[in-house]
DNA sequence: GTCTATACAAAGATAGAC
DNA sequence: GTCTATCTTTGTATAGAC
């Protein structure tokens, strides 16, 4: 997943939608006025109306595509029948390492929209089969059948991308530069799945 | 920590707050108008400004407030010289469950904070000694020491709290009430003790 | 000091010219 | 499809009554 860059031929509206991005993921959604948007972009601020119809609208599909970038590749690992629970634990664990080392910006919009709209996640995960029906479901509960494997999923991804929302506030209360806490991060991602597999031993 | 209300001989000052509190919880930062906190309060909106300085002033108090109340109780948990590792976890645990099944919207709060204003919950804790050199810091290192206390907190702490910041993703996408999710949710504290022992011993 | 009325500027949205 | 002018909402500031 690499830091997208608006080719000079791209279209008003893909500009538009760029520099959103931009924008949003620097500032939030308060902080960024349309205006700037279409600074950004090189345009006249009346566009992003033009194209979006109102900020709100341009905000949830940037969301959106956060989203659904954020969501899209787990579903192939916690449905493959040829892993087991060990190597999707690991498969989670290093593409949410990867991804949100390199798109810091991508875990603010996930937390708020898991809050504010999660019924659009919810509807994203229908749409993929879902987490309740997936393998890694079947493969949870054998090896805990006494919890519900929902209940295990949230302890994983709870110890998975928890860090990443607190990363701000590990790093200023240990006192630690920006390159330590992504260290502290990678590290993280090697000794996770030991770690999950002694909590799922029973 | 009981729900709050406005007392009628309350001051014009805390009917304000009380509004701009409710209101933020329900709509968010940007969703919410002055004048709409005002009429929640039964007030003009220049009141809002004549005691606040501004929306944004207003917010920050109302934050300050909720992180304050979430973070209070818990370093004489984490700094109890008395109890051991087992015992510290079940009383964040405890404490965590019955605030945020009370209180929903603070979690929204929090996270938001924790990621656009780690230095303020930083502070806050370097205040109150910090986690790094709290008692359980010390015991977590005990326990194992071939992983970073704070590693560990981070596990810990994403167990806990990430199902609150997911509540709703879940709920939809298992299908399940409101109320079934608060039971989930107090389940979750039953068992997560002995799940986080099983991942802490050697 | 407290509150009302009002003014003003910034920003989102829209209509109409080109 | 793009831009300018304009309208409306909303955050902010202030003058003046009490």
């Amino acid at each position: 997943m690499s830091k997208k860059v608006i080719p000079a031929d791209s279209t008003t509206e893909e500009k538009i939608k760029e520099a959103g991005r931009k924008v949003f993921i620097r500032k939030g959604y308060a902080g960024t006025t349309t205006r700037e948007i279409a600074d950004e972009a090189g345009l006249t601020h009346a566009l992003v109306n033009y194209y979006f119809r109102s900020k709100d609208k341009l905000f949830d599909i940037v969301t959106q595509e956060q989203v659904a970038a954020f969501f899209g590749k787990i579903y192939p690992i916690v449905n493959n029948e040829d892993t087991n629970l060990d190597e999707k634990v690991k498969g989670l664990i290093n593409y949410y390492t990867e991804i949100l080392i390199e798109e810091p910006g991508m875990v603010f919009f996930i937390s708020s929209e898991m809050q504010n709209r999660p019924e659009r996640i919810a509807k994203n995960m229908e749409d993929n089969q879902g987490l309740a029906k997936a393998v890694i479901a079947r493969q949870l509960h054998e090896a805990r059948p006494d919890i519900h494997p929902m209940q295990l999923m949230m302890c994983i991804l709870g110890m998975i991308i928890f860090p990443y929302i607190s990363r701000g506030v590990f790093q200023r209360s240990m006192g630690i530069s920006e390159n330590d806490i992504i260290k502290m991060l990678k590290e993280r991602a090697e000794f996770l799945p030991a770690l999950i597999k002694a909590m799922l031993s029973n």
